[in-house]
DNA sequence: CCTGAAATTTTACGCGCGTAAAATTTTAAT
DNA sequence: ATTAAAATTTTACGCGCGTAAAATTTCAGG
């Protein structure tokens, strides 16, 4: 029932639906503060034209754009993938419209990506920053023009709130599944990541094996960047050949490395699992989205996305709406993550 | 250097750069568009004082946005992933800014994401459709109004060309090498699967198998949706246990599919690669990010994700330069896959 | 039918910039 | 120094919409 005269204003497309420019105005900018006899008449010439607001004369005097910052340090990661998939379904929901921005693990490209973002006016944003390569100062600036809320990865002082994973509890959950199920672990991680959980995961990984009575013994990886697999793999090739780990079992700071650590055990004749016949036994952390099909399956802590999604934008459109009170204490969301017992360890 | 007056307007801008508004603007829009000299002062003002101009009032009257469009089908697919951002990187050194889309999966947020993208003016896109499930009449009139290349999955008809990987090249090529270095290949792909790479592909195994004396015999996964290593595990599961397979030799449509389907055989308790001791060889296909790290690394074909959108990138920004002639012909551009040889075939 | 509150319309202005055309200046050459 | 071409400035207008304030209409309830 599509009529054919273009309609290309909000003069014109208001005419068409017998009302005033600004009713219409208003109803593109929330529907339901019009009254729902007014709501169904712009609906309903919104099916027999198809007009659409166009989104830079919008922008430019709205106070509220409601458009949603989604930066991630690397959407080539699955993690961050999904976890951006996530946010994005939800901020679709609360009536937002999300952008996805990746950093690709650059740290100007963050503070470009964060520019970006500002001059798009946004009404907030969800954080996952790079860590410790981040341009604090671009963050801090960001910051503080916009609501944001950072996820995954915590900054102190930057934002309104970070909402995460307790590494603490997690990595202390796995480390005692592992002594009370056969040798303690050693810890694999690596030695630049970039990553500010590694502080923390070795920290608790540490005090976890104190409380045990056992004594912690960590393997540095080297490498530089995001390319984990290869990073668990040239390390994990050359510290099984040099037998740095003291007993048969490995844990590794993240599934991905797990990932590179399992080929590099493949590699050397060790086969990987619990049972009578194996060298070895090898967790992860964090239930990337691959780990269930990993040869053999990767015992690992999962993280809830949905949890920490949806608590990131519920905290984030909460604050938006009051932003009067902007001055409120920053909030710290911890998740409690959920031990996976799988095949490998 | 930077001083404290905050610019606002490019009006002020161009006050403190000594230049008119209208010079500063065509610096904006293009930064060699302006004598040298003019181009040294303003970006001497650029760093004195960081001002941006208002990109909504920029864009709403501009021709030209250089935006680009990127719609990929699932960004959580690491090959998406990979590829989306060297598209991207390309992009930003061509001068333009890219957006990118990822549909999820979902045929309606496709047409969504067309819809938003279109609403944004951009120069020109580079899309990578759904197939089989897209809506057609809405790629078709977002490709009316907007210069395309598509990539990756072909749509007849749609854009101003295409760029992928030779299917029918790249499937004999690894069917040639897996009955050269062995027992013939059984082809296993998903029924549903939503690609419409999958039946050029068939019909390459097909002919192949049929030029080298053998008889084809192909074996469906069931299963929808993108959760290929689920559906690559589950029905693998199935297809051992029923004896499916007349050979040792598997050959899955993609590598995802591999990685279920390896994950299977391990579970099945059936040693995988090309040693004596193996009872199963797998191959793949595409050459996913993580395929050298799966246990046994998986032998598949790779195609040149650089290649590909180097071609795209270049293709669109001709299109873009002399888009007077949009008349020209529908350009195909098909990329060999070069055979990897790792140790599951 | 009356009344007050809520929704809508009218009116008017401005946002920050693009862009066209004419006037002026600068540049590079003769 | 002269001159034509190129770059810049001036001037002027418009883009499509947001938004505020005042005037008017619609609505629900009595």
């Amino acid at each position: 029932m599509m009529s054919d005269t273009k309609i290309k204003t909000m003069e014109e497309f208001a005419a068409v639906s017998g009302l005033s420019r600004p009713t219409v105005s208003k109803y593109f900018f929330d529907a339901n503060s019009v009254r729902p006899k007014t709501r169904a008449r712009i609906e309903d010439a919104l099916e027999r034209y198809d007009y659409r607001p166009n989104i830079y004369a919008m922008n430019q005097n709205r106070r509220l754009t409601r458009t949603l910052g989604i930066v991630v340090p690397f959407l080539a990661d699955p993690f961050f993938a999904e976890i951006a998939r996530n946010i994005e379904r939800l901020c679709i929901d609360a009536g937002f419209r999300p952008i996805v921005f990746s950093s690709h693990g650059e740290p100007e490209l963050e503070a470009d990506n964060l520019k970006s973002l500002l001059a798009m006016k946004p009404s907030g944003a969800l954080l996952a920053p790079l860590g410790r390569l981040s341009d604090r100062s671009a963050l801090s600036n960001f910051s503080a023009e916009v609501p944001s809320i950072l996820f995954d990865s915590n900054m102190d002082g930057i934002g309104e709130g970070f909402v995460g994973l307790d590494n603490s509890q997690s990595i202390g959950a796995i480390v005692r599944y592992l002594c009370d199920s056969g040798q303690p672990p050693s810890f694999f991680e690596g030695r630049m990541a970039p990553n500010p959980n590694v502080q923390s995961k070795l920290a608790a990984y540490t005090q976890t094996m104190k409380q045990l009575g056992h004594e912690p013994h960590i393997v540095y990886a080297d490498g530089e960047g995001w390319d984990f697999e290869s990073i668990g793999y040239n390390a994990g090739i050359r510290a099984l050949q040099a037998r740095d780990f003291p007993t048969n079992t490995i844990l590794c700071g993240n599934d991905r490395l797990a990932v590179g650590f399992l080929a590099a055990a493949y590699e050397e004749g060790l086969r990987v699992g619990r049972g009578d016949g194996c060298a070895l036994r090898v967790a992860g952390h964090d239930d990337h989205p691959f780990s269930r099909f990993t040869c053999p399956p990767l015992t690992t802590v999962s993280q809830d996305f949905n949890a920490i999604a949806a608590k990131s934008v519920e905290l984030l459109t909460e604050l938006i709406d009051h932003d009067s009170q902007r001055q409120t204490e920053r909030t710290t969301t911890l998740f409690d993550g959920t031990l996976v017992i799988r095949a490998s360890a």
